[in-house]
DNA sequence: CTGAAAGCGCTTACAG
DNA sequence: CTGAAAGCGCTTACAG
C-alpha cells in the first residue's frame, strides 16, 4: 500500500468497469444550453451524480431523430444510465436502451411510451394557475407564445392556460409560435403586439422567451409592464429574479427534479429491473413585477410571494 | 456483418481503450456554471470534441486545492486529456498530470508554471481599452469592481485599467471586492454607490457581475445609466445583449478560444509530447448602452459598434 | 487466509 | 489473406 501511494498508483477505472459491467458513467443529454434553466440543472445533476460516486458524460447538440450517432455513442461507452433533457428519443431508440438493460428517465419530458422513465412538474396545472391569476388580475385579452409545439412541457402548459381561460368565457386567444428560441419569440412578439386587438395579458411558456419578449415590448412597443401589458413566464430562471426583469413566472422545482431523476436511476441500476416510473411535482406561481398583482390570494412565505388562489 | 447489424450489435469503447491506451475522453472541469459565459463555452466544447470523436466528461462544483478527489477520478478514468475552465490545479496536480502524460489546458486562466498550456485573451490589454473608453467619454473618477482577487483574469484586467487611468493623471480608483458572485458585487455596489465621492465611470471585472451592479444602480439608486453612471463590463455575454442592460463589453472571442483549446489537446494528445504552449487571443469593446460614447473612436462593423480609438 | 488463474471485450502482432 | 493467440488491468471464484 506504501508503495502504491509512493508510486501514484491509480486503480484503471476503465479496466475495472471491463469486469464488473458497471461503468459508473451517466451520459447526460441536453440538446442546449442557451436556456439558463439547463446549466442550473447541470451543475444540480453534477453534485448528485458525484456523491453517489457517478461520472457525467454530457453531449449537447441537436440530435437529429432516428439515427443519431450520438445514441451509439452512449452505447459503445456502456453508460449506466441515461438522462434526457430538452430531447427526446425516438421510441425505436428508447427500445434499444430498454432491451440494452440501460435505464433512460426523461427529465422535464414525457413521452405516451411507457417504456422510459419521467420527471415533470404539473404543467397543465401550472398553465391553469397563470390564466387564473391573469383572470384575477382583470385582463381582458389574453396571448400566448408557445414553445417547441410538439414538446409535452408547452402542449400541458397551453392546454391548462386555454381551460381555466374558456371556463372564463374567453375562447379567444393570440397565439404565437416561439419554439422555446429568443429569436422566434422576438419575432412572434413583434407580430402579436402590433396587432390592433393586441392582449393585455400575455403567457410565455418559458423565461428564457419572457425576457426576449419584454425587452420588445418594452423598447420596441414603448409598452410599461405591468401597466399596459402583463407577462407571465415559466421556470423561474436566474433572469427572472433580475430586478431589470423581475418576472412573474411558474417555478419548476429544479433541485428536487434533479433529486427524482437521479432516484430513478439509482434504483433502476441497483435492482437491475427496468419499470417505467413516472414522478410529477409542483411549482409556485412566483410573483414579481411583470404582472398586474391581483387584489388577494398572494401570499408572503420566506419573502418570497406566491400567488395561491383561495388564500389571502 | 449484417448478423452484427441484426443484433444490434456495437463495439465496446470501454475495451478498446484498454488496449489502445486512448479513452477517448477528455475531462471538462467547470466550477460553476451560474456565469452565462460558461455555458456557452461548454455547448462549444461539446461540439468541436464529438467532431474529433472525443467524449465530454464533465466535472463541475469547486474543487479544494490539492487533494481533490475530482482529479483522483479523471485519473483513474485514463481521460486523454484535462480542460480546466475556472479552476486551476494544484502546482503538486498539474505535475501529476504531466508526469502521467496527460495534456492539461487551462481556459481563460494562466499559471506562472509553465507546464501547462493555457488560452486567453489579452486581458490586460481589454483593461486599458475599458480605460481608454471612460477617458475619451470624459469621466473623471474611476471605479473597479474586482474579480476573484488571485485569478490572472482579474489581475490582468485591473492591471490595464489602472496602468491607463494613472498615465491619464487617475490614481486614485475606487475599489471594491465581487469575487466574480453576483451577491458580493452587488454588496460592493451598494458600498461603493453609497460613498459621497462615487465614481461616475464602473469598470465591472465580467458581465455577470455587471448585471447585478446595473440594477443596483438603477433599482436601489436611483440612477440613470449612463447619464449618471457608465458601467463597462468583460466576456460579452448574452445578457450583456439584452436590450435592458446593453452592457458595453470587452469580448473574449469565445469560438476562437474554445477552438485553440481543441487544436492544443488534439496536437499533444497525438504527437505524444506535452510542450505548454501559450495561445493569447484579442477581443474588441463591444459599444453599447450602459456607458457614455466618446466622440470619436467607435466604429460600425456589421452592424455591432466597436471602440477603436484612433479611428473614427 | 493467501495466491494464482480465468475472463471481461477488445486490438495487434504473428503464425499458418 | 485468414485465424488463433497474447495481452490491456482489473475482479472474482477457486485451489492450496
Amino acid at each position: 500500500m506504501a508503495a502504491a501511494q509512493e508510486l501514484g498508483y491509480r486503480p484503471n477505472a476503465i479496466a475495472r468497469s471491463l469486469i464488473t459491467n458497471r461503468s459508473r458513467i451517466i451520459a447526460v443529454v441536453m440538446a442546449y444550453l442557451e436556456n439558463l434553466f439547463y446549466p442550473d440543472v447541470l451543475e444540480e445533476l453534477g453534485r448528485l451524480l458525484v456523491k453517489e460516486n457517478y461520472r457525467l458524460l454530457l453531449f449537447t447538440g441537436h440530435m437529429d431523430r432516428d439515427s443519431d450517432p450520438v445514441f451509439d455513442q452512449l452505447m459503445q461507452y456502456r453508460v449506466d444510465g441515461i438522462i434526457l433533457a430538452s430531447t427526446t428519443l425516438s421510441s425505436h431508440l428508447s427500445e434499444e436502451c430498454a432491451t440494452a438493460g440501460i435505464p433512460v428517465v426523461l427529465f422535464n419530458r414525457t413521452t405516451e411510451r411507457d417504456a422510459v422513465s419521467s420527471v415533470t412538474t404539473r404543467n397543465r396545472e401550472g398553465g391553469r394557475r397563470v390564466a387564473e391569476f391573469l383572470l384575477a388580475g382583470g385582463h381582458k385579452r389574453f396571448g400566448y407564445i408557445s414553445g417547441v409545439e410538439s414538446s409535452s412541457t408547452n402542449r400541458d402548459r397551453f392546454v391548462g392556460y386555454r381551460e381555466a381561460l374558456v371556463e372564463a368565457g374567453h375562447d379567444d386567444i393570440v397565439v404565437g409560435v416561439g419554439n422555446y428560441d429568443r429569436a422566434e419569440a422576438e419575432a412572434a412578439a413583434r407580430e402579436m403586439l402590433s396587432r390592433p386587438d393586441r392582449p393585455d395579458a400575455l403567457f410565455v411558456a418559458n423565461d428564457h422567451m419572457a425576457v426576449a419578449v419584454m425587452d420588445v415590448a418594452r423598447y420596441e412597443f414603448g409598452l410599461s409592464i405591468p401597466e399596459d401589458l402583463s407577462i407571465v413566464g415559466y421556470d423561474d430562471v436566474g433572469a427572472a429574479r433580475w430586478t431589470a426583469y423581475g418576472i412573474t413566472s411558474m417555478s419548476q422545482p429544479l433541485k428536487r427534479m434533479v433529486e427524482a431523476t437521479v432516484n430513478i436511476l439509482m434504483s433502476q441500476i441497483s435492482s437491475g429491473e427496468i419499470e417505467a416510473e413516472h414522478r410529477i411535482l409542483s411549482g409556485e406561481l412566483m410573483v414579481r413585477t411583470s404582472a398586474r398583482v391581483p387584489k388577494s390570494g398572494v401570499v408572503e412565505i420566506d419573502g418570497r410571494r406566491i400567488y395561491k388562489p383561495g388564500k389571502s
